[in-house]
This record gives C-alpha cells, sequence and structure tokens, in this order.
DNA sequence: TATACTGGTAAACAGTTGTTCACCACGGTA
DNA sequence: TACCGTGGTGAACAACTGTTTACCAGTATA
C-alpha cells in the first residue's frame, strides 16, 4: 500500500466524519507532515488525477473521490470478480441516486399492489417530483382522495394506472389524476 | 414560501453543484446580501437549528442537511400523504446507504437465483465486507472457485448456502467457503 | 406612545489561509 | 562520478476569512 493511497484514504476518512476537507494545517497532522507545503503538493498532484479540484482557493471533492467500486457482475456463471478486487466502473452514490435535490422524497411502501415490479412492503421509494410522467413509469398518484403506487398509464387520451398484481384492477379515474412523483430508485434494506 | 427557507434550497443548490459550501463572500451573491455579518447571523441560525456545524471556524453541513423527507407510508388504503408534504421521519442517503466507506463495494446482479428475495437482474447490490455474515444474511460468497449471490447458513458446525429460488439446489461447499462480503441494500434502478 | 425584536448595512480586526520561494536529502540513471 | 527528479522542510507574504462592534429601519407588542 502507497503512502499517497494511504493519505487518500485517511483524507477520505476525514471527510466522511466532518462532512467537509480539512484546512491544510489540519492535514499537516492528518498525513504527519511538517510543512504546509508538502500538502500543497500533494493536493496539487490529486488535483491532476480528478480526485479534487479548486476554484478560487476553495478545495472541493469530484464527483471520483466519492465513487464506490463496482466490481463487475456476479452470479453469471463465471467468476468476474477477482483477488485482487479491480474496478471497471465506478459510481458516486448520492449524486446518482438523488439528481434533482429539493425535488426528491421518499416513501416507505406497504401493500403489495406493486410485487411484480420487485417493490415489496417496507421497501424505500425514491421519487422525483420535478419529472413528468411517462406512460409505463411507476408513479405515486392521488386517485380519488387516496394516494397509491402504480403504472402510469395512457389510451385514448385518457389517463389509468395499473398495478404489478394480477389481484388488483385497473384504475380508471373518475375526476382527477394528481401525481406525487415518478418512482426513479427503490432501495431494499437487507441489514 | 419564506426567505429562509428560499436561501436554505440556495444554500443546498450550490452544495451539490459545487461538493462544497460557499464562502461567506460567495453567499452575498448567493443571497443577495451587502453585509457580510448578514451571513454571519443566518449561518448562525441555521447552526442553532443543527443544519449547519462549525469546528473552529470551518463550516460543515450536518446530517440535517442532506436529509430527505420520508414523507409516509403509501398505498396502505388510506392516504398518508397530505397536500403541505409534511414529513415525520428524515433520512440521509449517503450515511444510510453506506455505513463503512471503503469497505463498501457495489455488484450488479445478473441471474435469478435470489428472485425470491426480490433480488432481480440489474439491480445494484450494496456490499459491506468488514461485516461478519450471520446465518440468515445474503453474502456474495465465493464456492469452487465461483462467485454466487446466495443465503448464508449453518448447520451443524458447517455453513452452506441456499438460494431465493427453488429451481436452485443448496450449496454445501466441499472444501473453503470465501465470503466476499454482506448484502446491506439493493438499489433498484427505474429510471 | 414607548419599547423591543428582527433583519439588515458598514467598517474595521486579527488570525489563518493557500501560496510562493529557496533550500535540502535521497535514489536512480547516465 | 555528475546530474536530475522526487518528496520533503522552513520561512515569509498578501489576501481573504470569519468575526466583532456600532448603527439603522421597519414591524409588532405592551
Amino acid at each position: 500500500m502507497s503512502d499517497t493511497h494511504n493519505r487518500l484514504q485517511k483524507l477520505k476518512q476525514f471527510y466522511t466524519t466532518n462532512r467537509r476537507l480539512p484546512t491544510y494545517t489540519e492535514m499537516l497532522d492528518l498525513f504527519d507532515f511538517a510543512s504546509r507545503n508538502a500538502v500543497f503538493k500533494l493536493i496539487h498532484k490529486w488535483i491532476e488525477e480528478g480526485i479534487l479540484e479548486k476554484m478560487g482557493n476553495r478545495l472541493a471533492p469530484t464527483e471520483q473521490f466519492f465513487a464506490l467500486p463496482v466490481l463487475g457482475f456476479i452470479q453469471a456463471g463465471t467468476p468476474t470478480i477477482h483477488g485482487d478486487y479491480y474496478s471497471e466502473e465506478s459510481i458516486s452514490l448520492d449524486q446518482y441516486l438523488v439528481p434533482n435535490p429539493g425535488f426528491t422524497f421518499l416513501l416507505r411502501v406497504s401493500g403489495d399492489s406493486m410485487i411484480n415490479a420487485g417493490i415489496h412492503e417496507g421497501d424505500l421509494v425514491i421519487l422525483d417530483n420535478k419529472r413528468t410522467a411517462k406512460p409505463g413509469d411507476i408513479v405515486a398518484a392521488l386517485v380519488d382522495n387516496e394516494w397509491t403506487l402504480k403504472y402510469f398509464n395512457r389510451a385514448n387520451g385518457k389517463t389509468y394506472l395499473t398495478a404489478a398484481n394480477p389481484a388488483y384492477a385497473p384504475i380508471h379515474p373518475k375526476e382527477n389524476l394528481a401525481i406525487g412523483g415518478v418512482v426513479v430508485k427503490v432501495i431494499k434494506e437487507y441489514y
């Protein structure tokens, strides 16, 4: 494990506990340096690598900074994860899950009307109410004064809702159909 | 919509585009203030509300800053979301999903062996390799030189794996059973 | 009417910041 | 041997930071 990698690990650790990047002076202790210039040069290297970026002289992490390794596919028959854990792709979860902050909210699911779409009781649904619903989307809709999670459909200029469970009949709203948000992602908790 | 709320919105927007909090001077423009003291007082208020925090004189967002509103349950028969969108609970997604940064990685699922556990092809699995597997956990395991996603079980001191799909037989490893990580969350993408 | 609070301006302050410059020890390479 | 790149020290600098203090207009309250 190289020194630089080790220090980046420490920087990330600092960030996740403090939700901010440390000052150069704070990095002195963090990296065991005696001169702030040593920090300056290290930071410069990380900026060139695209891990950090600077606006004026204010330091900020880049998307790459938060990226989690996507190790590959699993259970495909042939093993795709190797012992040395190389990553082909990487994803920054926060930005990936919440593309429109301020217009995103969560709902916890109860009921089984969307079970065939993989949405079960207790799941956490991420909704975006900036997006306009398109046919095929799963939406949180207010039908006849009741909120439900259903597929959004359109036929003959009229919109209607269907469940992903044969036990539930399609809903053709009599009056208004208010869309609370479009389902963007669903989080299932196993721990 | 109050002024303060509006400004917090702008602050959050700045954060998500720049991945850092703005300087007081930058907030002058952001909030349309003429005096940095106006900023100072506003920040002070937010600190008291627990939205921001200060270490020394370095500003940082708190967990509350990132919190997304959990509006309630949906599809429970009775409507629980109101027109004024009040939130009972709120969750900070990043910290919620990645409790052990540096020990967390992602896998994209292929195959249908865990379909009854709600894990489908194409889903993104969040794994934690710091956690030790307990019976009942879903794990990424290396069995006989092949990686699979299965339930972790134990009987008579021996560990074995089972699928969440009756089409697959339980796996009793002959030699070693290496656990790559425990499934913490699963993300399903609908958009 | 007088009072107090809220939300803002304006100017001045000390401390710290990120940066720069000069210098050095070490290791590899020609 | 001489040379150069790397990775670090140490000191000095200007700029900017967050903070403080004093002041003010408008609004609500007693």
